[in-house]
DNA sequence: AAGCGTCGGTTCATTATTTGAACCATCGGT
DNA sequence: ACCGATGGTTCAAATAATGAACCGACGCTT
């Protein structure tokens, strides 16, 4: 691995619930030596990416990220196309919409909108990295992608988060194809109890797979009819999603739609 | 020059102006090998923090920004309370408010809120960079630096942006004393013909300069009746722009306030 | 269609950087 | 006073980065 990787690797180490993070712990959570992870940090630090917050001298994300993530969303408007639609999702389903999106090899939730119709709902945080056996998101994403890195995400071991979670490759693989007859992938309780999940994959220009649309709603409120309309809305909102960032639906899919 | 450095190096040549960069320009801006340039740019992209957008195969901006941006915001949540400070600028004083904060050396503009009181106003850019000796805030901050980092700026060649521009040195200094003294500062043409600007300074926690935040207005309106109120509307903003990020202003100046 | 310049990408021997075990000094708890 | 943890530093050994030259492809101009 080149220490570029290794150094952007540290970063993928913060979360929501661990946005502090101390030399010697974040040596231990990336595997490398503690010398090794200085540096890294020193350079990074350098840079903006990371500051150290504080009395515990523990380091956190720094201001560059702004900068550049300001950049990218001037170059492509993405969250702002994504949460007009998912706004539109919520509205009309009453429950809760939210986008993920491929970021090496791991599905980040990175907008989301909540409905204000019901007392309860679910809730989201933009940043959180979804699996892609647990989820509807997960799901619409991993039928579409190419055969060999299924096979690998398959064959790793499939940490269960709920006791509903299903993990047997086979019946995953029976699950996404499944996914590529309908275009729509949905998840009970697979990643959070209570919570059902549909998800739609969303394509670039190049018709590869990018990411994925989902509405998550209390398993209690769902029946027949909120479940077709939850469906017909989210593969409305794909396809406008899909039409806004420039991407096409394969050609294969198409005609089903 | 650690490769890390030179990696990350490799995203600040990515600006509004210039969101897509190929290859061989990237070499050339940066100053790297043609070889060096592509296999940072490949590992680069292998974290989604850049990607390769359309035909030419040009590199650009990924997505894997708006992640940590993200998770940047949620821990320091700085966008959110500075745009609701500058939402309160622009609205009593009826002009263009801005932060800009201090990023690996460089000034860089991260929120901003525009008035609509007028029908000429100032426009600003997210992730513009800013002058230390041209703008504003540049000389807010510059004001506060700790010495040698002021000679390191001032030594360097100054290039002018206007005819107004101010690039003597010695000048230059006069100005910062001014700056110290009152806590605020002006600069009229000296970055964007026509735009007056006043700016005063952003403490961090640890009582070091971290940015500004700044109010620009067309020069033809600046009257001495606006200028007072802009100068006290910018003091009142500031400390309480360093209050809700938990900053503090130096004990030497605190009197004067 | 031949020539030219540029592009993105690749190769490989040389070189310079990264690496990690061991080492400090410091801090909080027992 | 000790213990175990922390953030940070050192230096020889190992490994990864480097850059000149090269490739095929594309778009011009002649």
């Amino acid at each position: 691995m080149g220490t570029v990787t290794k150094a952007l690797t540290l970063l993928d180490h913060f979360t929501l619930a661990r946005p502090l993070i101390g030399l010697s712990e974040m040596a231990r959570l990336a595997g490398v030596n503690k010398a090794t992870a200085f540096r890294l940090l020193t350079e990074l630090q350098n840079a903006g990416f990371v500051e150290q917050a504080g009395s515990a001298r523990e380091y956190r994300l720094g201001p560059a990220v702004l900068r550049l993530a300001s950049l990218r969303e001037a170059t492509v408007p993405m969250r702002e196309a994504a949460s007009t639609v998912l706004r539109t999702l919520a509205d009309t389903t009453g429950e809760t919409a939210h986008m993920s999106l491929l970021q090496g090899g791991r599905l980040v939730t990175t907008v989301h909108a909540l409905s204000s119709r019901h007392g309860t709902r679910v809730t989201m945080d933009d940043a959180s990295v979804l699996t892609f056996h647990g989820t509807g998101s997960g799901l619409a994403v991993l039928a579409f992608l190419p055969e060999p890195e299924i096979k690998a995400i398959l064959s790793a071991p499939l940490k269960p988060h709920t006791q509903e979670t299903v993990t047997d490759p086979k019946r995953i693989r029976e699950q996404i194809a499944e996914v590529r007859r309908s275009g729509i992938a949905e998840s009970v309780g697979g990643f959070e109890k209570d919570v059902h999940s549909h998800a739609a994959p969303i394509f670039d220009a190049e018709e590869r797979v990018m990411g994925a649309i989902a509405i998550a709603a209390p398993v209690a409120r769902m029946t027949p009819e909120l479940r077709s309309e939850i469906r017909a809305a989210l593969a409305k909102g794909a396809q406008e999603l899909i039409n806004r960032l420039g991407g096409h639906v394969p050609a294969h899919l198409r005609p089903a739609a």
